[in-house]
DNA sequence: CGTTGGACCGGAAACGTTTCCGAAGCGTGG
DNA sequence: CCACGCTTCGGAAACGTTTCCGGTCCAACG
């Protein structure tokens, strides 16, 4: 292994100069060009690469943050994942993945175990998470920059980045009225989800809006559930409870996309067509709507830029620890879109 | 911020005791329980939280092996990331999480700066990829523990994992074949990718113990091409392109998931109901597969096993080094299982 | 000509561990 | 009674950086 010595015998400098020249320090001002070269020369022949060990002992900095997921196989976070990592590796970070299970035990020893590693900051992805008082308590004492994506939160130790439900929510709806859909069935989100209640607020902002009447008999409600997959069980089920209603409806809007595969399948297996005689309606965009068939009509999230978001946050954090600047949390909604595809049609 | 001296000083022993006690070294053998209580409480009492940088520079391990995916956005990956991230956490190892986005220049860059974290092991997961050779002898001359997922390997200083491709394609129209298909169509996958002429070899195989006649006109082969959704559209396009030969089959076996959804949407359009018309099998079992309408049926790649079996070999291979051992290269084939589901019916 | 200040560089401390080596105490077998 | 081996512990040297603090030159300025 080659040192920050060898390069100095070799180069015929101190240490002190050839670390201050090849980390380009506000030192190296005074540096002349003759000595920089020689420098980088040796460096270069040596092979020399600096040991990340010593140099975060001293300098206390680990060029890493953490990424926690709630639940990796949600489909929800791998676009997310992705920009996160994009926008890292812009900015010479690298990313350490902990996915907790939804288990309680497992986000607080993985929170311990990024802490001792002296992770620079934090990012969470809380998706369909039904998110315990004490642990946010744990993550507010960790004292970095830390940023949680899709849960609303009112802190201001913990930035956020959400998207902004009610619109989407009013965005669903338009579109449906939009199609002359006027019995129209939902499937509303767990309670216990933040999102769910904004996103309803925001249908019923529009239904108001629109002067058209909801049925409550149409509406089902999804019960607490752990994993997304359920939630593709739940909309199938909830589908088939509202078929043997035998209440007319010629659309669904469900809560999201999984619950929305769910009722098409139910749907399906019901013998009614989507979207012939029956349009569904989703959330999120995950990956799988546009190879869906029907594919799915559906309010999407941007979520890769809500990741690239996350760390914009997050490094604006770090950068203002090191400059002993105060930090203080930012709270993001970002606009959802409407994405027209197959699964829905005007009424005929 | 509490060192070990601060311990030290607490319990009224030396920092090379409470080293000793805290870390469970050999040599705790000698320590008496009544020492070992009172460094404990001495640490608890003080919150002491070993400094990793200075740990990892001492004893030169970072704990932390590197994972490489060449495209999260692959369905194929996350459920492998699922294993390795779960093996790895009972390993009390921490993965770091790098996307290659398929870009040579990426990988490199990437390389250096896992090998410069000294990471203590490697797992590439390379599905779809069009492997270079200079690449691999990046990843050669690295001398870590490296295992790659999804790439048949002959290197004898690199381990894989890789399904059985040829029992898989074997497996897909042997079930087709035992519900009666006889004429068949076939997308055959990409030249490049390593997993296709072994596919193809097992389809051959069964076509012949079956003596079932391949028809040329029936098989469309899939160009080259990046990324997986790419795959779902050459799916539809060649099963387009399939249909207007007017040639009649009554099922088709797809090189991937991908492809297969690509297959049904395409069918779907023209007016050919699946399964009650044209059977259709794809490879993988991405997670879309079993929430699709209909649910497809599917060569099973034992993904999350796959990731388990790749931190096994490379916490291995850590092991080998720690002791001085040899390290040498397995490469392991998993069993692939058929997941019979809803796109596949006996002839009628 | 003395002083000042900027350019250029090096010595050595510090970061917090782990571990090598050796010392002291004590029982025990010869 | 001596030597030896086991238990129990501490001093101090590493690990490889970064950076504080200072030194030496030399030009310029009053």
């Amino acid at each position: 292994m080659v040192t920050i010595r060898d390069v100095a015998k070799e180069s015929g400098f101190s240490s002190t100069t050839v670390s201050i020249v090849l980390n380009n320090a506000p030192l190296a001002r005074y540096i002349p060009a003759a000595t920089k070269k020689k420098i980088e020369r040796a460096a270069q022949k040596l092979g020399y690469r600096p040991n990340q060990f010593a140099r975060s002992l001293r300098s206390k900095r680990s060029h890493t943050v953490g990424v926690m997921v709630f639940d990796m196989t949600d489909p929800f976070c791998t676009l997310i994942l992705r920009g996160i990592e994009n926008t890292l590796y812009q900015a010479s970070y690298l990313p350490i993945l902990t996915d907790v299970h939804n288990e309680g035990s497992r986000f607080e020893r993985y929170l311990e175990m990024l802490l001792d590693r002296r992770i620079e900051a934090l990012i969470v992805i809380a998706n369909w998470v039904f998110l315990d008082i004490n642990l946010l308590g744990d993550l507010e004492k960790s004292s970095i920059p830390t940023a949680m994506i899709g849960c609303e939160l009112k802190t201001d130790s913990i930035s956020s980045i959400i998207v902004d439900n009610e619109v989407g929510g009013h965005l669903a709806l338009e579109h449906l009225h939009s199609l002359g859909h006027r019995k129209i069935a939902f499937i509303r989100g767990p309670k216990a989800l933040t999102d769910s209640s904004p996103r309803w607020r925001g249908i019923r902002n529009c239904a108001k809006q629109c002067d058209l009447e909801l049925d409550p008999r149409l509406i089902a409600d999804m019960p607490e559930s752990r994993d997304p997959l359920a939630s593709f069980e739940l909309g199938y089920k909830l589908t088939e409870d509202l078929l043997r209603q035998k209440r007319p409806f010629t659309a669904v809007l469900a809560f999201d996309d999984m619950s929305a595969f769910g009722a098409i399948r139910a749907l399906n297996k019901a013998g009614v067509r989507v979207p012939e005689q029956c349009s569904v309606i989703g959330f999120d965009d995950v990956s799988t709507s546009a190879i869906y068939s029907p594919s799915l009509t559906t309010v999407r999230q941007p979520m890769e830029a809500m990741g690239t978001s996350a760390v914009g946050i997050v490094v604006d954090g770090i950068n203002a620890v090191l400059e002993k600047r105060e930090i203080t949390a930012t709270h993001r909604k970002v606009a959802p879109e409407l994405v027209v595809r197959e699964s829905t049609r005007s009424v005929s």
